[in-house]
DNA sequence: TGACTCACG
DNA sequence: ACGTACGTGAGTCAG
C-alpha cells in the first residue's frame, strides 16, 4: 500500500473555520473559534486518512510577486478581522506543539508551497491529499493528488474530493485547463481579473471547444458571438496576466524536504496544555493520558487505615489551611480527599475503621479547633457538606465555589477544575476527561489511580484557589457580601431544604385525576373540530393543523415554523372556537404534568417535598429552586392556584406567609432618589394609582381602572429596563402610545430616567453593574458589536441592580429571621422562599412571636429612603396563607 | 440537545 | 433595518 501525504492550506482552512464556527473565547479572552474549527478538521482528516506525512502551509505577510501584481488591479486584500488575525500565531504554536511541519517562505504563497510539495510527494509515490477551502488548487489534481474542499453543510463539515477525473466531471476541463478556465473567467476573491464579460459559462464553452487560451486566440475568427470575440481581442493582456496569476508554481525552491513532513507525536504534553488553555475540553480525550500526566512532585495517596487517617487529621490541625472534598452517592459517603500541602494529597476511603461518623467527628473537632486558632477549612459548595461538617456560623469554612460565583455570576457551573484554572494556577483535566460516562462511585476504588487523582484534585483546587479568591473578593469590595450575606445564607438554605414542606399526596392525585378527565374531554373536542387526531402538545403538528389545514392566519414567527404561543393564539381566539379549547387544554396539561403529577414524585415518606435552593445559578443574585421548582407554583389563575391547597402545615402548625410589597419599585425609588417616587411611597395610597394620577394628569379619585393598569405596566416595565415595544406588547397598544406613556412617566419621575442612564453609562465604563450590597454582574453584552446584544445588555444593566438589591435584602431578611427564630428558642421553621415571599411553618402556640419576628426582620432588613412593607397572612395551607 | 411553551417573581 | 421587555426551571417534542 502506498504512503499518504496530507497537505493543508493553513490560512484557507483557518479562515473557513473562523466563519463557520460560532464565536468562542478562551478564559483569557482570546478568540479561538478558528483554531477550534481547524483542529476539528485536522482530527477528522487524521481519522479518515491515517497519513504518514502531514504539513501545513501558510502565507507569510511579506509581499509576494502575485500579491504585488494584484495590488495594481484590486488594491490590497481586505484586512482580516482582528478576531481572526490574533488566532494565526496561536494556531501556528498549537501546530508546532503537535510537531506538525509548518511551511512558509517569504516570497512564496501557500498555494505554491502546496503545489510544489504535492508534486514532489506524487513523484515519490505518495497518495497526496491537499486540503484547502480554495478551488484554485484544483489545477494540481491528478490521479494521485486529491484536492479536498471542506464544506459546512448545516453545521456539519463535509469534504468534497477531487481527483483529476472529478475536476473533469464537474468543470468539463482537465486540471491543467482549469487554470486557463479561471484565467478567462477571473476570480474576485483571488483578485484574478479575467477577461471582462466572460463568466463561467462562456469560459467553459471556450475551453471545451478550443482546449487552451493560446488556441482560442489562434481561432478567434471562428468565434461567432461578436461581443465575446471583441472582448477577447481587446483584453489579450488581461488574459495573459490572469493566466500568470492563476498558475500555481509546482517547482518552487523550498527549504523543506518531504521527509520533514513525517508525522511525529501529535498528542504531546504541550499540545494538551494548549487545549486546556484554549478551553477545548472535548479534544482532550484524544490525548493518551500516560503521556500527559503532569510531571510534578505531587503524591497521591489512598488511605484505608485508621491510624494513617488519624495522622492526617493531626496534620490538618498543625496546618493553617485544610481543604476537603466529600464524595458520596445519594446519602452514603464513600471517600474524602484532604489537602494540607500542595505536594501531598490524601484520599480517605470509608471502610474498616474509617467510618462516616468518625470523619464527621474529626471535622467537628477540627472546626472547633480552627475556631480558636483562625484556621480555615476550604471546600467547594459547603451547603452540600453540612451533613458532614457543623452547620454553624463559625467563620471557619471558606466556600471556593461560592466565592467564584460572586466574582462572576454569569457562568453556568463552577467546577473545581475550572476555578483552579482561573484562580489556583493549575490546569486540570475535567471530570469527563477522567471518567467519561462512568460514574464517580463506580471508579471509587482505592487502587484506581484515576479516581485517586481526581478526588485529590478537588481538594487541591480549593487549597490553591482560596487565597486568590479571598484577595479578589477583598479587592472588589465584596468580602462583606460574602461573609455577611452569602456564607450565613448557606446555613439557612440547608435548613430549609432539610425541613421541606408538607404536601397532601392523596389530594394531589385526586386533582391529577380530575384534570385528566377534563383534558380527555377537551382532546375529543379538539380532534372533532380539527377533523383528525394529532399531538396537541407538539407545536409543529398543532401549527400545521391550525394554520395550514384550518387556514387560520398566523404569521410564521419561529425559526422552525409557526408560533403557537399563548399570546399568538389569544389573538385568534375569536376566529375559531378550537383555539380557546387548545388554550384550555394547554393550561390543564401543564397543570397535570408539571404540577399534579410532577410534584407527586418528590413527596418523601414523611409526606414532605424537599426542594433544592441553589445559591449559585442566577446572574442577578436571586436564589433558584429545583427538583422540584417550588418558586413557580401556579398563582395567577384560580384553577392553577388550587394546587396551593395541597401545600399544608403539619399537625399543630400553620403556614405563615409574608411577602414584600413592591420591593423592586421601592428599591428603584431609593436608588434613583427620585423625590416624586419617594414621596409617593410616603403616602398610604396605592402606588400604581398615584403613578396613573401623575402620569395622566388625573385627580386620584378619577383614575380609571385602565389608567391604573397601564401605569402598573409602566412601573413594571421600568424595572425591566423598558422598551416601547415591550410595553406596547404588554398593555396591547401601539408602540407609539407606549412611547408616549414612557415619556410622560419620565417627565413625572425625571430622576428615574437620570438614574437609568447613569446606570447604563457606568456599566459600560466598568463592564459590570453593582447592587446596594456590592453584588456584581459583569455585562459583556454591553460591548458587543451586535446591536441587539448591546440593546439587551442595556436593559439587563438597568434591571440587575434592582433585582439584585431585592435579592440581597431578601437574603438578609432570611438570615435575620432564621437567627431570630433560633434566638427566641422557637421551633417554627423557614421552609420556602419565592423571591419576595417567605413561608414559615409556624407552631400554633408560637404564632404571635413568629409573626413579630418575620414581619420586623423583613421590614428592617435594609434601610431605604422609602419604607419596606410586608403583607403577612396565616392559613392552614398555602392557598389560604397567600 | 435545542427549541418551544409556560409556570412563577 | 433590525426584533425586544428582567430573572428563573420543567415538560414535551423532534432531530
Amino acid at each position: 500500500m502506498s504512503k499518504k501525504l496530507v497537505l493543508i492550506d493553513g490560512h484557507s482552512i483557518l479562515n473557513r473555520a473562523f466563519y463557520g464556527v460560532p464565536d468562542l473565547t478562551s478564559q483569557e479572552g482570546l478568540h479561538t473559534n478558528g483554531i477550534y474549527g481547524f483542529l476539528n478538521i485536522l482530527f477528522k482528516l487524521l481519522d479518515e486518512e491515517n497519513p504518514d506525512m502531514l504539513a501545513v502551509a501558510f502565507d507569510v505577510s511579506a509581499p509576494t510577486f502575485r500579491h504585488e501584481m494584484y495590488k495594481e488591479y484590486k488594491g490590497t486584500r481586505k484586512g482580516m478581522p482582528e478576531e481572526l488575525r490574533e488566532q494565526v500565531p496561536v494556531m501556528k504554536e498549537v501546530l508546532a506543539a503537535m510537531n506538525v511541519l509548518i511551511m512558509e517562505k517569504p516570497g512564496l504563497e501557500a498555494d505554491d508551497i502546496l503545489g510544489t510539495m504535492a508534486k514532489r510527494g506524487e513523484a515519490e509515490g505518495f497518495e497526496v491529499s491537499l486540503v484547502s477551502g480554495d478551488r484554485d488548487l484544483l489545477q494540481i489534481a491528478t490521479e494521485h493528488i486529491k484536492i479536498r474542499i471542506p464544506k459546512t453543510k448545516g453545521g456539519r463539515t463535509e469534504i468534497e474530493d477531487y481527483y483529476a477525473k472529478d475536476v473533469k466531471e464537474r468543470y468539463q476541463v482537465t486540471p491543467k485547463q482549469f487554470i486557463e478556465l479561471k484565467a478567462l473567467m477571473g476570480d474576485a476573491s483571488d483578485n484574478i481579473p479575467g477577461v471582462p464579460k466572460v463568466g463561467e459559462k462562456t469560459a467553459t464553452g471556450l475551453m471545451v471547444e478550443y482546449g487552451s487560451i493560446e488556441n482560442i486566440y489562434q481561432n478567434l475568427y471562428k468565434i461567432s458571438k461578436k461581443s465575446i470575440r471583441e472582448t477577447l481581442e481587446n483584453n489579450r493582456d488581461l488574459a495573459d496576466l490572469s493566466l500568470k496569476l492563476a498558475t500555481i508554481c509546482i517547482d518552487a525552491d523550498l527549504p523543506y524536504q518531504l521527509e520533514d513532513a513525517a508525522l511525529g507525536d501529535l498528542f504531546t504534553k504541550e499540545a494538551y496544555d494548549w487545549c486546556l488553555k484554549l478551553n477545548f475540553k472535548n479534544m482532550l480525550s484524544r490525548f493518551d493520558r500516560s503521556k500527559v500526566v503532569e510531571e510534578n512532585k505531587r503524591k497521591f495517596q489512598a488511605v484505608t487505615d485508621l491510624s494513617e487517617a488519624e495522622t492526617i487529621f493531626e496534620r490538618c490541625k498543625e496546618s493553617k489551611k485544610c481543604a476537603v472534598s466529600f464524595f458520596r452517592d445519594k446519602e452514603k459517603l464513600y471517600a474524602v480527599s484532604i489537602c494540607t500541602d500542595e505536594e501531598e494529597l490524601y484520599c480517605l476511603f470509608i471502610q474498616n475503621f474509617i467510618t462516616e461518623d468518625h470523619i464527621r467527628l474529626r471535622f467537628k473537632e477540627l472546626s472547633e479547633y480552627f475556631g480558636g486558632t483562625s484556621g480555615k477549612i476550604l471546600i467547594f459548595d459547603v451547603k452540600k457538606s453540612y451533613d458532614m461538617i457543623p452547620c454553624e456560623d463559625t467563620g471557619v469554612f471558606f466556600d471556593c465555589k461560592l466565592a467564584a460565583y460572586l466574582l462572576n455570576p454569569n457562568h453556568k457551573e463552577y467546577l473545581p477544575e475550572d476555578v483552579a484554572g482561573e484562580y489556583g494556577g493549575i490546569n486540570c483535566r475535567d471530570f469527563k476527561q477522567w471518567f467519561g460516562k462512568q460514574s464517580l462511585k463506580d471508579a471509587a476504588k482505592e487502587e484506581n489511580t484515576d479516581f485517586l487523582e481526581y478526588a485529590c484534585m478537588e481538594s487541591l483546587s480549593a487549597y490553591l484557589s482560596y487565597e486568590p479568591l479571598y484577595k479578589a473578593l477583598s479587592e472588589e469590595n465584596m468580602l462583606s457580601l460574602y461573609e455577611k450575606i452569602e456564607m450565613p445564607l448557606t446555613y439557612v438554605l440547608y435548613d430549609m431544604e432539610k425541613e421541606g414542606i408538607m404536601v397532601k399526596g392523596e389530594a394531589l392525585k385526586e386533582y391529577s385525576v380530575s384534570l385528566g378527565e377534563k383534558i380527555e374531554e377537551l382532546e375529543k373536542r379538539i380532534y372533532e373540530q380539527a377533523g383528525e387526531t394529532f399531538n396537541i402538545n407538539s407545536p409543529k403538528q398543532l401549527g400545521e393543523i391550525l394554520f395550514d389545514k384550518m387556514g387560520l392566519k398566523g404569521g410564521k414567527k419561529t425559526k422552525t415554523g409557526y408560533s403557537t404561543a399563548a399570546d399568538v393564539l389569544e389573538k385568534l381566539a375569536a376566529t375559531n372556537p378550537i383555539v380557546a379549547d387548545i388554550l384550555e387544554y394547554r393550561g390543564l396539561a401543564k397543570l397535570k404534568s408539571t404540577y399534579a403529577d410532577g410534584l407527586t414524585e418528590f413527596i418523601d415518606e414523611g409526606s414532605r417535598i424537599h426542594s433544592s435552593f441553589n445559591q449559585m445559578i442566577t446572574a442577578t443574585g436571586r436564589i433558584s429552586s429545583t427538583e422540584p421548582n417550588l418558586q413557580n407554583i401556579p398563582m395567577r389563575t384560580e384553577m392553577g392556584r388550587m394546587i396551593r391547597k395541597v401545600f399544608v402545615a403539619k399537625e399543630g402548625c400553620l403556614l405563615m406567609d409574608a411577602d414584600y410589597s413592591q420591593i423592586e419599585l421601592r428599591i428603584l425609588a431609593h436608588l434613583s432618589n427620585d423625590k416624586e417616587l419617594i414621596g409617593a411611597y410616603h403616602t398610604d395610597a396605592d402606588i400604581h394609582r398615584i403613578t396613573a394620577s401623575k402620569v395622566f394628569h388625573t385627580p386620584m379619585e378619577e383614575v380609571t381602572p385602565l389608567q391604573r393598569r397601564n401605569a402598573k405596566a409602566v412601573n413594571f416595565g421600568i424595572v425591566y429596563g423598558i422598551s416601547a415595544f415591550g410595553l406596547s406588547q404588554d398593555i396591547g397598544t401601539s408602540q407609539k402610545e407606549a412611547a408616549k406613556y414612557m415619556e410622560q412617566y419620565f417627565e413625572t419621575y425625571p430622576d428615574v430616567k437620570r438614574y437609568q442612564d447613569e446606570t447604563v453609562k457606568t456599566a459600560k465604563e466598568k463592564g459590570y453593574t453593582t447592587t446596594m450590597f456590592e453584588r456584581r454582574r459583569p455585562m459583556p453584552e454591553l460591548s458587543s458589536s451586535n446591536f441587539m446584544q448591546r440593546q439587551f445588555g442595556e436593559r439587563a444593566a438597568m434591571n440587575a441592580p434592582i433585582q439584585g438589591t431585592a435579592a440581597d435584602i431578601m437574603k438578609i431578611a432570611m438570615i435575620d429571621v432564621y437567627k431570630g427564630l433560633k434566638e427566641a428558642g422557637l421551633r417554627s421553621k423557614l421552609i420556602l422562599q419565592v423571591h419576595d415571599e417567605l413561608l414559615i411553618e409556624t407552631y400554633e402556640e408560637e404564632e404571635e412571636q413568629v409573626k413579630e419576628i418575620l414581619s420586623s426582620k423583613m421590614k428592617n432588613a435594609a434601610v431605604l429612603s422609602v419604607p419596606l412593607e410586608v403583607d403577612l397572612n396565616v392559613g392552614k395551607n398555602w392557598y389560604d396563607a397567600h
